[in-house]
DNA sequence: GAGCACTGC
């Protein structure tokens, strides 16, 4: 049976109008309106130039840049890394941070982990009296200042990649401003790959003046090497952009040439969806004897890492790739040899409610900024071409940036961090995007709620000293400070570090059944917390073995993963001397100190068989990967956290007693009358 | 009855 056919047309770019160019027959299994593209000038890569201040080694610095990529090596030797000062450069990401110091050892002659280095949790490629270089996390070097405030050590800052505004370069940032108030000396280098250079400068200006020569602070605009990228937008809004991506993968693969293509979708549905449909497609087009093939991969956080990993391997000529990728491959991954994008316009942004504390998962808009980035990837080893699923209207409505991360969640981590490190009055913090007042509120609710910090506001020490050091949220650096009281610090070790992986449990998408029986086997009726105890004990007790894993559908990787984080929170368990004990099998020991840490998310049933928070009486539902889900719903639980997406969901959930939120939160909780609860509302003076 | 974008300490 032939592939029904539907006409689709589109123009090439430099054609004078719609209409003039040629069409041509696409094979497509759907019948809606065709995708159509608009003719657009031929642009490279959306840039900004600027006027250049006066930077006496320029020209060095353009030279170095174009020879090394890199302007450390020009500090480097103009002695900024002489006497023993070092230079360190942030990245967002730990993989960044070990692959561009990897690059630069390579390219000054020098064995990693001497000269040039790197830093990230868990893995320190360093040495003290030798590193010169050193690259590091953002996250890393906030955690650095609360052993050295001052950053005594550092001559100068790079924070690469600052344009993505992720929660830690913007912490770094608005300390690294405080700190250079008292460090005159400190040199700072903020690199952006976007418009915000004005933002960034006016924001370490400290310039008060009107006179530019006394500025502190001057932007360098570097032309980076991408090759030009042709932009196409469609006629009219695409109804469907799955539908549409579907059709315009298709439509590139008759009639471009060679060059792998990648598509940008919000979600695993989205592009699983579009994975079945174009392989196909794809199928029935090997029927008719098409010369190329078609190989469909998708590519998102949550697959399989072995499944991950096929996404890089290198295609036959015979064969063009199709990447079909979440946000993922925008910054986290790059995949070579593509030539064409295939944009949606969409992104899922994680969103927080400071009224709710609830945070939630929002398919957005993206902003230009994301949209160049996007259109990027497909200039990477030669020119390429982007299809933006969407007009050149709809195109400049776009927002300039994304709302930076600061903006959009819960800061009790971050709150409690930066008091920590002295910053008593968090409210009036310099931020470089302020985050709403009553998100940093909020924080300082549950704060003092935990006992992290006292009535007026301030660190307590110990409690609130140590539960800044924990690399967890504060309610989990709670339940782990509190554990040796309650006699199972042994236990709720290896929770908080299982709790800390996500999808433990693998489900392939041809063995789905499989991997679910054997999934059941580790459930307990009490919840998720003990059922991660069971899949970590037994996995110590088939001596970690990958094969085992593998049989019973367990993320090998993530176990390992586990096991490190569960190394580290001992040894500041250790150092805070929390005595170690063991439940010894007894589930309430346990469930009792969960509830120590976590007594603000609680829930009880509700009639409709859904739960009503205890704190504000809101909806809330067991989400489908619970081992609650399905189940008979206990009366009163606790969860790690809330999501919405389609409903709020409760993640990671277990079941309590009611008296024991009275008993370990009484300053949360009160007893009504009737026997219910209702929750005291706490606040800081 | 139904679902998780992506990082980081």
């Amino acid at each position: 049976m032939a592939t029904p056919l539907s006409t689709m047309k589109f123009w090439k770019p430099g054609s004078e109008a719609p209409g003039l160019s040629e069409e041509r027959d696409l094979p497509s299994e759907t019948t809606g309106s065709p995708v159509v593209f608009n003719p657009h000038t031929a642009l490279s890569i959306e840039k900004q130039r600027q006027k250049l201040p006066v930077f006496k080694h320029r020209n060095n610095i353009l030279y170095l840049v174009e020879s090394y990529q890199t302007v450390i090596i020009y500090l480097l030797e103009a002695g900024w890394a002489a006497e023993g000062r070092v230079i360190g450069v942030t990245q967002p990401r730990r993989v960044a941070a070990i692959s561009v110091s990897n690059r630069v050892a390579e390219e000054r002659g020098a064995l990693l982990g001497h000269e040039v280095g790197y830093t990230i949790r868990f893995d320190d490629c360093s040495d003290p009296q030798a590193t010169r270089i050193k690259f590091l996390t953002d996250g890393m070097l906030v955690r650095e200042m609360m052993a050295d405030p001052l950053l005594k050590k550092y001559s100068v800052l790079m924070l690469d990649e600052a344009h993505e505004r992720t929660l830690y370069t913007d912490i770094a940032i608005g300390l690294l401003k405080k700190i250079q108030k008292k460090r005159r000396d400190l040199r700072l280098i903020v690199a952006s790959a976007t418009l915000d250079a004005k933002k960034f400068q006016e924001f370490f200006n400290l310039n008060e003046t009107s006179d530019p020569n006394k500025d502190t602070c001057g932007i360098l605009t570097v032309e980076g090497r991408t090759f030009p990228v042709d932009m196409f937008y469609t006629i009219s809004p695409v109804p469907d952009y799955v539908k549409a991506t579907v059709e315009t993968v298709m439509k590139i693969h008759e009639t471009e040439d060679d060059g792998d293509v990648l598509a940008f979708l919000t979600g695993q549905d989205e592009v699983e969806k579009v994975v079945s449909q174009l392989q196909e497609q794809a199928r029935s087009l090997s029927r008719y004897g098409m010369k190329k093939y078609l190989r469909v991969m998708p590519m998102y956080a949550g697959l399989p890492y072995a499944e991950q990993m096929k996404v890089f391997d290198r295609a036959p000529p015979t064969v063009r790739k199709v990447v079909v990728a979440t946000n993922m491959a925008e910054t986290s991954i790059t995949i070579n040899g593509v030539v064409f994008v295939i944009d949606c316009a969409f992104v899922k942004l994680r969103a927080y409610n400071p009224s709710t504390a609830i945070e939630s998962l929002v398919v957005s808009p993206i902003s230009k900024a994301s949209a160049s980035q996007r259109a990027g990837r497909a200039g990477r080893n030669r020119s390429g071409k982007c299809f933006r699923l969407y007009t050149e209207e709809d195109y400049e409505k776009l927002p300039a940036s994304t709302v930076p991360e600061m903006q959009r969640t819960n800061l009790t981590p971050v709150i409690l961090q930066l008091k920590a490190l002295g910053i008593d009055n968090v409210l009036r913090f310099s931020f470089l995007s302020p985050p709403p007042a009553q998100t940093m509120i909020q924080a300082l609710e549950l704060l003092y709620a935990l006992g992290g910090l006292d009535q007026y506001g301030r660190l307590t020490d110990p409690m609130g000293v140590r539960m800044a050091e924990f690399p967890l949220s504060p309610m989990f650096a709670k339940m782990l400070l509190e554990s040796g009281n309650f006699g199972c610090s042994k236990e709720i070790v290896t929770i908080a570090a299982m709790m800390q992986i996500q999808n433990i449990f693998v489900l392939p998408s041809n063995q789905k059944k499989v991997a679910a029986r054997q999934h059941r086997k580790f459930a307990v009726a009490e919840g998720d917390h003990l059922t991660m105890l069971n899949v970590f004990e037994a996995f110590l007790k088939h001596q970690k073995s990958s094969q085992w894993c593998q049989e019973h559908f367990l993320n090998y990787k993530g176990l390992l993963r586990a096991l490190t984080v569960r190394e580290q929170l001992r040894r500041l368990m250790n150092k805070f001397k929390v005595p170690r004990t063991s439940s010894e099998g007894d589930p309430d020991v346990i469930l009792r100190c969960i509830v120590a840490g976590f007594f603000a998310n609680a829930a009880r049933i509700h009639h409709s068989g859904s739960y009503r928070t205890l704190r504000d009486d809101r909806e809330l539902h067991i989400h489908p990967n619970s081992v609650l889900f399905g189940e008979k719903p206990p009366k009163w639980v606790v969860y790690n956290e809330v999501v919405q997406t389609a409903k709020y969901y409760m993640r990671d959930v277990t079941a309590v007693e009611s008296s024991w939120l009275v008993e370990l939160a009484p300053h949360f909780y009160k007893q009504a009358k009737h026997g219910s609860l209702a929750s005291k509302r706490s606040r800081v003076l």
